[in-house]
DNA sequence: CATGGGTATCTTGAATTCAAGACACAAGTG
DNA sequence: CACTTGTGTCTTGAATTCAAGATACCCATG
């Protein structure tokens, strides 16, 4: 209980990386509110974390994260496994230039073919390969069963916290940004 | 309630990006254990957000996130407001050698300074000039004022959760790493 | 004090990303 | 139909990052 800020007190003893952040904060510059801090901190650590974890596991397989975030991006979307750029880069949070790099490597490996879209000569049509498939198939396996490992040490109460409270906070940004978008479109 | 699987259910009404990812592969592939991809998914979506948003701040005054992260971590060490750069990428998690393209440019603008350390020939110490520490005093009231911003529109027991979650899963894969670092050290 | 293993920093080359813009086609308006 | 505006994809150049290795120095051991 060594609280002395508004800052409220995420109860439990074992400390974490960013715990020793706010202590050097609050020495340095006392009096800020630093809970916001803490809680983003740990957004951005954790998530460069996780993307190790799994970044270490594609290439196990010679394979990239981006590569698998594609793949199962036209394998999700289902029959007939084929999307444009425009549709997978938009979904992925990458630029249209991110995408049209990626889309020649993946096709230059094989897993994707680009036919022309018959309704829009502006467009291509992005699809799956039969070793696509077979490909994505067994990696979403893999990629399951890492991602059940990073979350295995969590007891019940901490991932539910965690499940909702990422989830109230994606909710919060997607509004966020839909509120801008929305603003810049007038 | 649509829940058929395994999956325990978050509640709630509205659906969020990742959300429709679920249903996707319900679709496609029945029978998946979805909900560690679920928060995974949220996570990684979260953070590319809350990282666009940040970008767009610093990017007023003509900087971008790792020169404020250099640059923070200077300052909360506190005084000699100096450090190795090993110091500053063990607790950056990035590479020695985006490191050294990092120092170059900061002290390209006048905000560090490298010194010799007296006391290991091999090494460097970076301090902050004051123009540094004028900047990162600055910047860093502005920053906690943008995740306030992010944050702001998450109710209380959101907030805590988020909280208590993300802390959770932080010591869990911190955890995880060290044991990681302790095997390779064998 | 010689020497072998360890540490600290930097260099190099490749990969990935973005912003900006080029270019072709689409679609609505008059 | 002509024209303006919008859309979809790709290209270009710069920035950032990493992995691997080079180099210099430290330190413990004999």
């Amino acid at each position: 209980m060594t609280e002395s800020d508004g800052n409220f007190d995420p109860n439990s003893g074992a400390t974490d990386f960013v715990d020793g952040i706010l202590e050097q904060w609050r020495v340095v510059a006392p009096g800020l509110m630093l809970s916001d801090m803490a809680t983003l901190g740990r957004l951005m650590r954790t998530q460069v974390l996780v993307v190790r974890q799994l970044e270490a596991r594609y290439a196990r397989h010679g394979l990239t994260m981006w590569m698998f975030d594609v793949l199962a991006t036209l394998k999700r979307n289902g029959p007939p496994y084929r999307l444009s750029p425009t549709a997978l880069y938009s979904s992925l949070l990458v630029t249209s230039g991110t995408m049209t790099h990626r889309l020649k490597k993946l096709e230059g490996e094989g897993w994707i073919r680009r036919v022309d879209d018959p309704d829009d000569a502006r467009s291509m049509l992005v699809e799956l390969t039969e070793a696509g498939h077979t490909l994505i198939d067994r990696l979403v396996v893999e990629h399951l069963e890492e991602e059940a490992h990073l979350l295995a040490g969590l007891g019940d109460a901490e991932r539910r916290a965690l499940d909702e409270g990422l989830r109230a906070l994606s909710l919060n940004l997607e509004h966020m940004s839909q509120t801008r978008a929305d603003e810049a479109a007038r």
